[in-house]
DNA sequence: GTTAGCACTCTCCCTCAGAGAGTGCTAATA
DNA sequence: TATTAGCACTCTCTGAGGGAGAGTGCTAAC
């Protein structure tokens, strides 16, 4: 990485911010109008010429303005853009949101991914925090109808999963709670593969319970075997970089098409640890589909309990400061929120 | 409505299934010679411009060929289109993933949203069915950690809802099964307001407890209370008459956001019974938002149980046969899930 | 009632020229 | 030596003008 002078270092500043601003390539006169800099035109246009040089911007065409290449926004990122940080109130309004919201983190990822999307103007995910091993807590068998048994599985970590078992016969509330109580005995804070290799020794019925158990736990320690949610996918059609609906439609389908998002998600973010925050900037190179777009995404939840992953998309042209400390502070949120799921 | 001639019908007929082949304005000789008429292409033009008096069709400009308008779609609906069906080899496909998806509405509900996005190429919409009157059924408490307690809700005709209970005291198991047994005795069978009547008399844990339960039960008849599940948004970004971003945005955005839905729900679909499809055309005059799109309504479930709404949002220019065919097999499929749940 | 013929209209696309914005270079300046 | 004023040059954008093409409406003949 080239070293630039101080001010260089500025005028890239400057460049990217109006640039966010009003996405139009930025002129070396409107830029010492617009920011009253202590220097002329003609020197801001040598340190472009140079800034272009190193790569970090871009002339659409001769005798246009500059705007920052996918390089140029990396470097502010990383050097330039220093931590920011939401103001207090913003962060009481959005804590207060997630107090006031039942006590379930469905709800709470379904209002993490409003909160983002609104707060960042752009489009929001939010997966389900799995477990890295799911185990055992509780089981509950609740007869419904005739041969319909509704099982209420309880993780360790405080998952809860719920799923209808239908049985070759009907069966009483009394038995079915007599074979929970078996298992809940039985498998406490054991894993699925304990679990599986335990099952010859019972009978059909508690077989039949087990096998579905078993199911649900592997599910739930997919990578993506959870839930996800979304937001705001109506936020980034107002930006002028999705009015070629082309553009729009092949990002958006990377976060609506589980296939794509999992590659995504699985390359990124699920490589870092909890509280990381990987930004990618134009499509790293890699998502051909996200060329014109930037993510931000979290890591949250408790390592060795539960974890997920978060974020947003939107225009390369975003307002990173902003957008990074609201993943940031929300990502923090659901890890608490997760965490305090556990306590016992 | 005035009465067309045999021919009338047949000339509005291909101009519709032409445009919507290629969104383009058809002319008179182009539809001599694609559909082999009898009759010359002077004589088109005349029916064309009787069918424009009609106001059936519309020319963009003068010298320009004809399109339909929203009343020659509406009167095609109607009267021209006939009854269509899905092949069965479709069907079989479609009802197979049902039976094949764990026996839960909330994966029905996805799959439901999944398979209409896909079979029509649109943005696709399905609200959880509700209750007209919520009727309790079942309760179960179960005490995860500390202070916190699993409430699993069942009500008459399945639904199920799980919350979060956070105690003032640590309560034990024994406690905890107890409350719930009595409850479950004292309640059945009872709507949301007679159980709020008598919670007076009991004591303050079980008063916590009903509380939650009311609650739930409210928000279980609310109209729009139950989740929406949507899909297929990228879908319609791929049609050229929402190449204009702002027409996507407004569209989709009746769809994401909550109050623009409800209030189009309960203004249509939700005004009709069971079994009922809706067809709007061009926003009908009162959705300015989605005046360049057709959304194609259905409410399913069973009347007295539970119902919801699915549907639809495409282009204007869309294949209604199909679409209209998926939508209500869709609807049927569903509606036999909520029956089947309800069985007892 | 239907159709051939024809003038007319309107869009679309191409080209062209002028305005405007911004650059890079050179020579003068602190 | 670093900075700046001045200036020629380049490129986009816009609007005007003209020709091709598609399709119409009208009229007169069948």
């Amino acid at each position: 990485m080239t070293s630039l002078s101080e001010r260089q270092k500025l005028i890239l500043a400057l460049v990217i911010r109006d640039y966010i601003e009003t996405p139009q390539p930025v002129g070396s006169q409107r830029l010492v109008e617009k920011y009253g800099l202590e220097f002329s035109s003609a020197t801001v246009r040598n340190e472009m010429a140079a800034l272009t040089d190193t790569g970090y911007l871009r002339q659409p065409h001769t005798s246009a303005g500059r705007e920052p290449t996918e390089d140029g926004y990396r470097y502010f990122v990383r050097q330039l853009m220093g931590h920011t940080d939401l103001p207090d109130t913003t962060k009481r309004t959005i804590a207060h949101q997630f107090y006031q919201t039942r006590q379930d983190m469905e709800h709470w990822m379904r209002l993490a991914a409003s909160i983002l999307a609104h707060q960042s103007q752009a489009a929001a995910l939010v997966t389900s925090p799995h477990p890295e091993q799911a185990r055992f807590k509780h089981l509950e068998l609740i007869s419904t109808f005739a041969r319909q048994v509704l099982m209420v599985l309880v993780l360790a970590g405080g998952e809860v999963r719920q799923q209808m078992l239908v049985l070759a016969e009907p069966v009483s509330q009394e038995r079915l709670s007599a074979v929970a109580e078996n298992i809940n005995w039985r498998c406490q804070g054991l894993d699925y593969e304990t679990i599986s290799a335990m099952m010859a020794q019972m009978d059909t019925l508690e077989q039949d319970v087990l096998k579905l158990t078993v199911e649900e736990m592997e599910r739930s320690s997919a990578i993506l075997g959870g839930e996800v949610y979304r937001d705001g996918f109506t936020n980034v059609l107002a930006e002028p970089e999705f009015s070629e609906v082309d553009v729009a439609r092949r990002a958006l389908r990377v976060l609506e098409e589980r296939s794509l998002l999992e590659d995504l998600l699985s390359r990124t973010i699920l490589t870092s640890s909890v509280g990381g925050i990987q930004v990618l900037i134009g499509g790293e190179g890699t998502w051909e589909d996200l060329r014109q777009c930037s993510m931000v995404l979290a890591r949250y939840g408790a390592p060795g309990l539960a974890t997920g992953a978060l974020g947003v998309l939107g225009p390369i042209r975003m307002a990173y400061g902003r957008t990074i400390s609201t993943v940031r502070f929300v990502a923090g949120l659901l890890s608490d929120l997760v965490v305090e799921m556990h306590i016992e």
